[in-house]
DNA sequence: AAATACACATTGGATTGCAACGTATAATGT
DNA sequence: ACATTATACGTTGCAATCCAATGTGTATTT
């Protein structure tokens, strides 16, 4: 009986705000290593406020494979059960660049607009 | 039988990465003064890259009155048509600004993970 | 051998924005 | 006068995204 999806609540929104960066958050966590899945969800938890269900994360890891984006691996873990791992491909790392420009220039104009909205704080 | 819709294209994430952000946008721009519809559409399209068809900034202004965050009012115009002005509700100042604030911690932990990405520019 | 934990995967639903089309009013053209 | 154009608002069907819930498989623990 919990979260029953208020469109009032601010929890709508938050996620609504969210959605469309997560193959551009996943894009660049994967700039320099490989991961698997659930490791690439705790990285987005730390290093972003991008929280997603777990099994959100297959489904967009899914999408870049089909995209050509990134590519994977079975490796039998010493410990515990085979884990995919994924990679950037040269494909994935020049829309990864492509993203991150497009992207930084979106951030700061809208960085620009909520400005006055902002400095509501000082009295 | 032009864009076709290619989801391979570059054109569906920049579609994705703005998705969700109209609504703070929107109100971001109501914050100082009244508009009426068209007159938003083309302010979003100058102050940001937030293009987007005539249809939806109905649609989406239409969801903000219904939750009691903008009222309207139709004024004749002098010369033209009746034009229906939008402003923010107290309930609508209140959540530009809860938006805004997690909006800046948000862009600025996407900012962070992106920059390794922009340095490639160098060299 | 049952229970637990870890990892990957799929399905139905809600929400968003687009494309296309539709309605209404006023100004213009011939 | 009446068709055309411009401005402004509105609606409907569709595609894409993410979530919640559930399922599958493997290995560890007791």
């Amino acid at each position: 009986m919990a979260a029953t999806r208020d469109p009032e609540g601010p929890d709508n929104w938050e996620r609504q705000v969210k959605k469309g960066w997560l193959e551009l958050a996943i894009l660049a966590i994967l700039w320099n290593d490989k991961f698997y899945g659930l490791e690439i969800l705790r990285r987005l938890e730390k290093d972003t406020d991008l929280v997603l269900a777990e099994g959100t994360i297959y489904l967009i890891l899914a999408r870049l494979k089909a995209e050509g984006l990134v590519d994977t691996k079975w490796v039998e873990a010493e410990s515990g059960h085979p884990r995919k791992y994924y990679w950037l491909t040269a494909a994935g790392r020049r829309r990864a660049v492509a993203m991150a420009r497009y992207a930084s220039g979106f951030l700061s104009s809208i960085n620009t607009l909520i400005q006055p909205l902002l400095e509501k704080e000082e009295k």
